[in-house]
DNA sequence: TGACAATACAAGTTATAACATGTAATCTCC
DNA sequence: GGAGATTACATGTTATAACTTGTATTGTCA
C-alpha cells in the first residue's frame, strides 16, 4: 500500500477536497521524480533540462533546431534558452552556428560528444523510469497519462 | 479530446514507452500547473513554495514550527529553509522568535498579515485547481491520486 | 563529566531562473 | 522601397536554488 500523502508531508488536516490533494500528488511526485533523475545525471555533468536538449537536438538530426524550437520542446519552458546553449557549447555537447539564410537564427545541434553522453546515460535514467512505473499496468498508465492530458488541456 | 503530449512538444518520434510518457507526462503537468499558480501568487508578492510556507504554518497554529519541520513539509524539498523564511520575515508574513528551550531552534510563525493574505490568495489558487482537475471524475481524481503514490512509493 | 557526535541554523559561493530590455535581421504592406 | 512591426536572440539585473562550510547548542555515553 502507497504511503498517504497527507503523512509523506506530515500534514495534520485532510485535504479539503480531493481534487487538491490530486494537484499536490502531481507536483510533488515530480518533484520527486525531477530530484532523483538530477541525481543520475549530476555525475555526467548534465541538468535533467540540458538532457531533454540534447534529446531534442539528435531527434531534429544534421539540420539542427533554432533556439526558439528548442525552447518550444522542453517539458517546462525557459526563458533564456539562448545561455542555456552557451552553457552547453562551452561543454563541447552541443555547436551553435548563425544561419545564412536567415541571420536572426542560431542553429544548433548535438555534437558527437554530446551523441555519447546521451548514449551513456538514457539506460541509468531508465533505471529510474522503471522503478518507480514499472509496478503500475499499461493500462494504469494509459489512465494516468489520459486524466493528466486533461489537466493539462483545460478550457 | 485532450491534446496528445507528443503534439504539444512537438516530439517527431512517438515514445519509446508507456512508462517514459507517463514520466513526462508527470513533469509536464506539474511544469504547467505550478506556472500557473506562480502567476497567479505573483501580484500578492508570493511564490508558491511561500504559499505552501504559509499554509504550513497556519497548519501549525501559535506554537509554529522550527525551520527543519517547515522543510520537511514542503512539496519539494528546499535546502535552504532559512533564508525562505528570512525572506518572509523581511515581507511581514511570517514571525521568528529563537526558542528558549532549545537555542537551536528558530521558531517560526504566521503573522496577522499573513493570515490575511492567505485568506486573499486561496480562493484565487482554487479557481485554477477547479479549471483544471474539475473535468475528472472523483474516482478518476482517487486512480490518479493512488497511482501517483504508487510512483513516488519505489523500493 | 567531558570528549565527541548530532542537530539546527547561518552564511558564503556559485549557478541558474526569471524578468525586462536591447539589438540586429527580416517581414509586411502601402 | 522604406517605415514600422515582428522575430530571434543577446544582455543586464535581480532573485532564488543548490551546494558547501561554519558555528552554536544540545545529546550521548564511556
Amino acid at each position: 500500500m502507497p504511503p498517504d500523502l497527507r503523512e509523506e508531508l506530515k500534514q495534520t488536516k485532510p485535504f479539503a477536497r480531493r481534487s487538491a490533494e490530486a494537484a499536490v500528488s502531481v507536483m510533488r511526485t515530480a518533484a520527486v521524480l525531477e530530484h532523483e533523475l538530477n541525481d543520475v545525471l549530476k555525475p555526467h555533468g548534465l541538468t535533467l533540462t540540458q538532457y531533454n536538449v540534447l534529446r531534442i537536438l539528435r531527434g531534429a538530426g544534421n539540420s539542427g533546431l533554432c533556439g526558439r524550437e528548442v525552447g518550444e520542446r522542453l517539458i517546462s519552458r525557459v526563458p533564456d534558452v539562448s545561455r542555456l546553449l552557451e552553457r552547453m557549447e562551452d561543454t563541447g555537447v552541443v555547436s551553435r552556428e548563425r544561419d545564412d539564410n536567415d541571420r536572426r537564427h542560431v542553429t544548433a545541434r548535438i555534437t558527437e560528444a554530446g551523441r555519447r553522453l546521451l548514449e551513456a546515460v538514457t539506460p541509468e535514467l531508465e533505471v529510474v523510469e522503471r522503478a518507480r512505473f514499472g509496478r503500475l499496468s499499461e493500462s494504469a498508465l494509459q489512465t494516468m497519462i489520459t486524466a493528466l492530458a486533461n489537466v493539462r488541456d483545460r478550457v
